[in-house]
DNA sequence: ACGAGTATACTTGTATACAAGTATTATAGT
DNA sequence: ACTATAATACTTGTATACAAGTATACTCGT
């Protein structure tokens, strides 16, 4: 069973009807992003598969997960772990511009009452996940929140890009917000503050709105880049130290 | 083996060290895309293991990848067809039109010279393949001139976008290709200015021509689509009066 | 001591087996 | 004739088995 180890990362309750393969590969994530799997590791399917006792069968099915997500790189022996650089994580940022921007244009040729009607849902409940300190609630609703303004056109291709980056994107912020959830206020105002300012420029169907809280977006994901980097020195000088 | 069957759409020596997985999801692309396999038809994992004789494993492997495509839904039971609609189609041109603008910008921050060099040697082999009437050819040089312009800023999550979006682009360009390779010259000539015209905007850094060269490339496809749409419906035909 | 070649222990890719669940069909009862 | 229920045939997800190939390590010869 994949359950017996017990610290696991990813949140077990956001995989309720998930297959033992997505499981594996959710978990996997957040150790590569998290840089518990350093960076040029190389993974064998018979090792993962006793490590989390399971079948090879689900665990090729991660792996090429993982590969078409960018984390891992299948060769002809062995996964080797690539990992999110800050390089990395700039990129997956200027993807996610790259379509909201697009998404914005087709939005706004359209009625915007209901996406807007949504979005406001989902900023509640973020005040809530604040209020109740709950980190994981709170990432979800964020991913959830970018992730209703991009399906919101329909457009096929585009989903599609967004439903191969969005793991990754879950994944970082996940562990960015579980990181400073309780000390970084200012932080978590700034972010709400510019979710605020998204439903604005839909609602408004204003560009210049959109333009600013994209980019002020991008300023704030800097912050936690920063964080991520910091946080996987540390593991990794940890690491070196336990060695000693 | 995956070969008894000896009418494929897929050109076989583009598979030379393909996986069976691999080659089935290439076949089952073609026949989606060519209307072979209508939209809508339910496929099932065992029956397409029969049909191609291979086990269910590089089945199911196939089926993932098409369904990151957008090409089926894996549903609880059976795959459905979605297959490519007109919608479709100009979907996926918007993704190329984002990305290869987003390319150009970044590209015309640095030298292009060694990027221009290979793409014009890639418009020596498409005017070689026309010479020869090699359609097969022809389309994977135009599919590899555009991979050439995308993979040149090495960013790792354009280059994501670009693999998941390229085995479509490459079915579609290569069945529009063999259509009509031999009767529209005129087409070819334009589609071989156009590419002359990317060339020139790399070359020069001038976004005038890019814009007016995206816009082109979109224009030509529009009538590709019309011709897909047109053989689809006359496939459709041809199998309704095959039953009657 | 060192190099060539072989044996071994790994790797992946594919095939098969099994289990749990779902749709369909047939049958029995009214 | 029609409905409800049960049997059956088919579905996927996972485990296991096997084959072909590759890297490592070891042994033997010089």
């Amino acid at each position: 069973m994949l359950n017996d180890s017990k610290d696991f990362l990813y949140p077990e309750k956001w995989l309720s009807k998930a297959s033992t393969g997505e499981r594996v590969a959710c978990e996997l994530r957040m150790r590569i992003i998290s840089g518990l799997i350093e960076s040029g590791t190389t993974l064998s399917e018979n090792k993962l598969a006793a490590e989390y006792n399971v079948s090879r069968s689900p665990i090729r099915e991660a792996l090429k997960v993982l590969s078409n997500e960018n984390l891992i790189r299948l060769e002809r022996m062995g996964a080797v772990v690539v990992g999110l650089t800050e390089k990395e994580i700039e990129e997956i940022y200027d993807v996610r511009l790259l379509i909201e921007t697009f998404v914005f244009e087709r939005l706004v040729k359209n009625d915007t009452a209901h996406v807007v009607r949504e979005l406001t849902k989902i900023f509640e409940m973020m005040q809530i996940a604040i209020k109740y300190k709950d980190a994981d609630e709170f990432a979800l609703q964020d991913v959830l929140f970018h992730e209703t303004i991009i399906r919101s056109i329909d457009h096929s291709y585009i989903t599609m890009i967004w439903n191969n980056t969005k793991p990754v994107m879950e994944s970082f912020i996940l562990l960015s917000m579980r990181m400073h959830f309780n000390e970084k206020y200012d932080d978590l105002s700034r972010i709400m503050k510019n979710h605020e300012l998204y439903i604005d420029a839909i609602s408004s169907k204003n560009r210049e709105i959109m333009i600013q809280s994209l980019h002020q977006n991008f300023d704030d994901v800097q912050g936690k880049v920063d964080d991520l980097w910091m946080s996987q020195q540390m593991l990794s000088k940890a690491r070196e130290q336990e060695k000693e």
